[in-house]
DNA sequence: GCTCCTTATACTCTGGATGAGTACATCTGG
DNA sequence: CCAGATGTACTCATCCAGAGTATAAGGAGC
């Protein structure tokens, strides 16, 4: 599945592909060699889209279908690998996010489930802002030296000195890691507890899907690709939190879903989950939400 | 440049790019071959990344630096070109959007630029919605039957029905029209006043740059990638209403630029513009503002 | 049965941003 | 000097998001 495979009347592109499914509260990607590795396979063309041959290779290896599935960029860079031989042919790579409704019981088959913040410890901030941020923040700030830009990018990124956090820039957060020598690269090994380490440019891949994902669910009621059939709202906001790494606030959160009547009840109550019992509810999708929703606001004229 | 080139050393793909700059309030975008293709080109690998080989030749071919550099899409699907035989290579094309800051002299050089809503004219709500539309919803309806899904996409993409006009929609109205058979297709011709047909799948490809542009002005401030070194309030709206198709509310709009402040005063004031003259601005890039601004809502706790 | 704990659900209040409209200033051209 | 055009500064109503509070309804332990 992997390595450089060059067959006439083939492109020779890879499709890579971020699986992500939440259980437990919990988001968890798809992986292989034991969390190591993103699945991904050479790019055939037997299939009228590239979309359409990815889902339905998705779905034989996790056997569930894929809810949602979106082109996430295409990566090409030279420095993705190990340095080359000059003239060697640079793999392009098509990386996809896709979102599924549940996880494969893991320890059985082949591909393996791991919650993406073993990845990214610093992007959990549900319970606490994560200890790990203050490591982070003293070794960059031996990179940051007496550079003003970079400390107020470092500042921005990583909410110090009274910014906030914004959980929107998973990626970007990453990549400044990345360039100040904090995460593995081809020449420099991992450093224990900034995250596990993924061969080639796995992690950044990853940092993509989770950057993307957590931009759309704002906007784009795809939360509900995740979710089992009924649910309760509490379940709902939970999965947003998982993937946001971020709490939100009960009665607002509410209020949103009520407004935008995305949901509908059941009339069916949830059976113990410690409380009081709570409604059951089902995703009641339209075309109207399932193209775009509020998207923000531009002053328009209308008249 | 277009045909199948498979060389050993040479990954099998093309770049595309969607280049756009506003001239005189008119959105207009790159093209070759008399408005017929947007430029293209194989992938070659002596750069370090796809970005910066790109960014190279668009300085080439425009002699003006691009501003801002975006990926948009890669294309693969099966059925973009015209039929070809089994077993042929399936050409990929990565799509980038890019911003120049000027115009070259049309009329010399061998790239022209084309005013995108020659390609799009339904798509251009700054004086009157247009009258096209009344022919395309003439056929639309044709194709909708009595299928209420399609009904209510429509209605949706175009505003129909009450419904507002959601300038962001500009490639799913392509993609429709598409569908409906409304466009150009390998297997179809063009048809007289629904927009200037381009080779393959070029229009869709500049459809999905005009959609990614309106949505990202928005809340990110790229616009000023578009402008000259120093410029007037009302020019700035111009250019964004250029390209949202809009009109926008003159007062909200200088309100919002203040708040947010993007620009500063050059202290210099702009000659004759017809009435009073005008206050000169610059802009007044920061990281923060360079990397993300408002981003939609997520009902935060923060305590 | 009572208390405590947990979850569910319904309110209220406030500030800020947005959409819309109005008034006035200052230039050019005839 | 007036008309016409553009620039600039206000006001006002409405909506929505953030934040807090109060009450309802279940289970577990005593």
């Amino acid at each position: 599945m992997t390595g450089v495979q060059l067959r006439a009347g083939l492109a020779n592109a890879d499709l890579i592909a971020v699986l992500v499914a939440v259980t437990d509260n919990e988001p968890r990607v798809m992986t292989l060699r034991a969390g190591e590795a993103l699945p991904s396979g050479p790019f055939e063309s037997q299939h009228r889209s590239l979309q359409s041959g990815l889902r339905d290779w998705i779905e034989s290896q996790t056997g569930h279908p894929v809810g949602y599935l979106e082109q996430l960029y295409t990566f090409a860079d030279r420095d993705r690998e190990a340095p080359s031989e000059a003239g060697a042919a640079r793999r392009i790579s098509i990386g996809y996010l896709g979102l599924v409704r549940e996880q494969v019981t893991p320890g059985t088959g082949q591909p393996q489930w791991h919650g993406w913040y073993e990845y990214f410890p610093w992007e959990d901030h549900r319970d606490r802002r994560p200890a790990v941020l203050n490591n982070i923040a003293d070794r960059l700030d031996n990179w940051v030296g007496s550079d003003a830009l970079r400390r107020e990018r470092v500042d921005f990124l990583f909410g110090q000195n009274g910014l906030p956090w914004n959980e929107d820039l998973a990626l970007q957060r990453y990549e400044l890691m990345y360039e100040a020598g904090l995460a593995e690269s081809p020449s420099r090994p991992a450093i224990e507890g900034f995250g596990r380490p993924m061969t080639g440019d796995h992690r950044r891949i990853l940092a993509t899907g989770i950057a993307r994902l957590r931009a759309k669910i704002k906007y784009h009621p795809v939360v509900f690709e995740l979710m089992p059939d009924s649910f309760t709202l509490l379940h709902l906001q939970r999965t947003v939190e998982a993937l946001s790494g971020l709490r939100l606030h009960k009665p607002n959160f509410r209020r949103q879903i009520d407004q935008q009547e995305l949901v509908e009840e059941t009339g069916e109550m949830s059976s113990g989950t410690g409380g009081r019992p709570a409604k059951l509810y089902r995703y009641r999708p339209t075309v109207l939400q399932a193209q775009a929703l509020a998207g923000p606001r531009l002053p328009v004229s209308r008249h």
